[in-house]
DNA sequence: AATGAATGAGAGTTCATTCAT
DNA sequence: GATGAATGAACTCTCATTCAT
């Protein structure tokens, strides 16, 4: 576990997901990542078995962090659902203005990212993010089916079809504020989100 | 205007344009639209500066073509601006079924793809894509307006606020659609474009 | 003779030689060649086989019109052969000051320029140059024969030899200006040919 | 130091500064230069940031041969100028006759070849060029300076004025050489700077 | 467990040249 | 006599990947 070969492993591995997220898959080069994470290259190629793996491997370690950082942490700090949703929405829209400041880049969604440049080509990472947001769906269903337990929304809708359509508009809104280089669309796209889930 | 010239850039153009949307900026190669386009690829260069030019024009093309078939289009139809609106989702509902039949793909919003790839990357891609959907925006605001003073809607939100909001909901679906391979996603997010525009 | 295609011919081949002369024969393009002189690039190929003819027959332009404008032009003025042979190299300063207020370069020999580019590689091109430098010795033998006659010397040497060397000594001037971007150096060589023939 | 890398490296550059001496920049193409060294392309690439880069420190390299098989060499074999100029001039000649019996060719100087290709077009070369001439010159300086202490000439001239005519009339007879393929010229030249500086 | 060095395949781009009108 | 358009071949340079130690 906590093994030296493992602590490079996770140095590389988190180098090239922060490159892959902030840039894109095809543009960083194996290269970058080495030299980033301070590792011989043939070092790359004995934790990862091309660079296809390391970008899967990537994707699942953010997916994981996020997980952690941001739902799990926002379930963490209240059961109310509206309060919940806004945890989410500001979470994400705080990583990204503050890497802006850092970084000068607004990197939108890793998952939305790198499914969108490789979805039509690599039917493996597409399937693999697909699942990444089923994931994520269920904490949606979970915030909307308790607001309608709660009785704080008229809206009818199926949580599981109110789960996608709330990611949506998550994903929609990390890509404006990506192409736009605005987190502030980020926060702004709660408000949408409150009003299709019927918080008021 | 239509000289033989003028003709083989727009072949080669057409070309280009849709294998980056059906693909990726990166991942599509010069071999192979030239190979695709049937032209030399010498002749690529005579009317392209490089493939940036060309994918910045392609994107240009695809502006020109999703304003004039499915924004234009839309608004030719009818008045009426709930139904303006559907027209806009159910028409790329329409492009991106018929792809996936044809081609097996689906491919997503050439916009949001190629902003999502390069716009950290190449800032002026980035600024060209922002353009576009302020195009786009000018649209939804007529929608909403519209719908405004026609009391078909409660929601008192500005239009400028709304357009964006909308373009949002449809990203985010594309995107869902590409990910998750299931055009439908476009046709669901209607429903919810509707919901927060009040159109009930 | 004055034909309309003969003055094409001419500003084609005009444009050529003044560019090998200022940059190289390799990295002028024919592209450069036919936009500088106004021509399309098909009317190239009709008056000159290829680039080598082009440089070929430019050579011998550049020939001519040093012969004219330095060689006969500096023993026009004069028959004192010291006189002339100030004048030529004079002559060869002058053109060189002036381009590179013009230009901004200082372009050297043509002659060696071709040469020393092409020698090695292009036996055609390097028995041309040499023929044109066996021209330019006959004026120097006339300049130094007339001066041993004349009691203007006391150097015994050869004036076939002595010739070769002047010729070479304004060479290496003339590669000394292009390479320190310096025509004085030129005008400082004139000295050391006087020297060398022996003309106080 | 003597790392199997270094090692590569110097073959490359060794394998690029010949085949530039012996042909031009320009037509030296890198596929030639690997072929010739026995090396991948990428490996050119990863010792070189470019072409560029690999004629400059060719020229770097052959800077420092001349340095020590000429110049150097030729002071070590005397302490009488006259003599150190005859040597300069012979090994230089020697180096010249015995390549056109091996390759066939005469070269010329590299760097008045280097140096007339690119000085209009690459200032950094032109001025990498100009800097190895300011340090033959010194060796001629010493030279000249050395004759008139110890009375062999009568010639008044600067030092720095007689080092650079001398380097001249060496560079226009290696020009002379190459474009007659004829290294006798350099030789003849040996004459002429003797000449100039007052050797009788 | 790590690294210096190497490489096949291919990327984007440019060139001199020719075709068709 | 001139031109718009096309092209094969080659160019410089880069990439992901592997070898040898």
């Amino acid at each position: 576990m906590g093994t030296k070969g493992e602590l490079t492993r996770q140095r590389i591995l988190d180098t090239a997901a922060q490159m892959f997220w902030k840039s894109s898959y095809h543009s960083v080069r194996i290269d970058k990542i080495v030299a980033q994470a301070q590792v011989n290259k043939a070092s790359f190629y004995q934790y990862f078995k091309n660079k296809e793996q390391a970008a899967f491997d990537g994707i699942e370690l953010m997916h994981q962090r996020t997980k952690e950082k941001v739902f799990d942490a926002s379930f963490a700090k209240t059961k109310d659902p509206v309060k919940r949703l806004e945890s989410i929405f500001k979470e994400i829209y705080n990583i990204h203005k503050s890497l802006k400041s850092s970084d000068g880049c607004t990197p939108g969604c890793p998952f939305v990212n790198m499914g969108n440049e490789l979805a039509t080509d690599n039917e493996k990472i597409r399937k693999r993010v697909a699942a990444i947001f089923e994931d994520f769906y269920t904490y949606h269903e979970q915030i909307f089916s308790a607001a309608q337990q709660l009785n704080l929304t008229a809206v009818k809708q199926k949580p599981e079809f109110m789960a996608r359509q709330v990611q949506g508009i998550l994903n929609g809104a990390m890509s404006s504020a990506k192409i736009r280089n605005r987190p502030q669309d980020i926060l702004d796209a709660l408000h949408t989100a409150k009003a299709v889930m019927g918080f008021v």
